[in-house]
DNA sequence: TATATATTTAGACAAATATCTAAATACTTT
DNA sequence: AAAGTATTTAGATATTTGTCTAAATATATA
């Protein structure tokens, strides 16, 4: 739960999240939409992958990425203790 | 957005949210559920107040502070779009 | 096999953060 | 008015974080 909020807790990785909930990406492709060195977009989706908020799989010399939506689930649940 | 995600993203901070969740409490109350000093619990205080995640309320001495539930609603809201 | 492309790792650095103690402010009670 | 209680503000400090450039690794292609 901390390694998703703090996963969460940067409005470039939550774009990333936007970006990988309309279609899987390659690392390149991602960096491309960013102002960002590509090490640094890196460093966010090791940050993602480990919250478990993504997943990538190589394909030849391109890693690409994808949302993995049932973690958001924990989430969901957790924001739903509170209504009511 | 920015703001409530930085907000949640301290488990002390998770915590207190839960505890106002039950009921609300003064600072002192909060306090004492923690081993952190209170200058420092303030301190968390006035950031989920600035995120608005709480409100608090001026009771003589006290300062009772309460859980805003519908600022939840938005982070709710993004969760959701990740859902299909 | 040499070169080009894609991505990550390593190391550095400035900015942000969580914490503390000491002091200030505000209210209550004696 | 003085002393006590509740809370915050101020200032310091160690740790974490986001970013960068340079170098390393891995794959593809000529």
């Amino acid at each position: 739960m901390n390694d998703i909020f703090k996963a969460l807790n940067d409005a470039t990785r939550r774009e990333i999240l936007d970006l990988l909930k309309e279609k899987d990406l390659s690392a390149g492709e991602i960096a491309d939409a960013f102002n960002i060195s590509k090490p640094s977009i890196s460093h966010h989706l090791d940050i993602l992958k480990r919250a478990d908020l993504i997943t990538s799989e190589k394909n030849g010399q391109f890693i690409i990425y994808s949302i993995n939506t049932t973690i958001m689930e924990d989430v969901l649940q957790w924001i739903l203790t509170f209504k009511q």
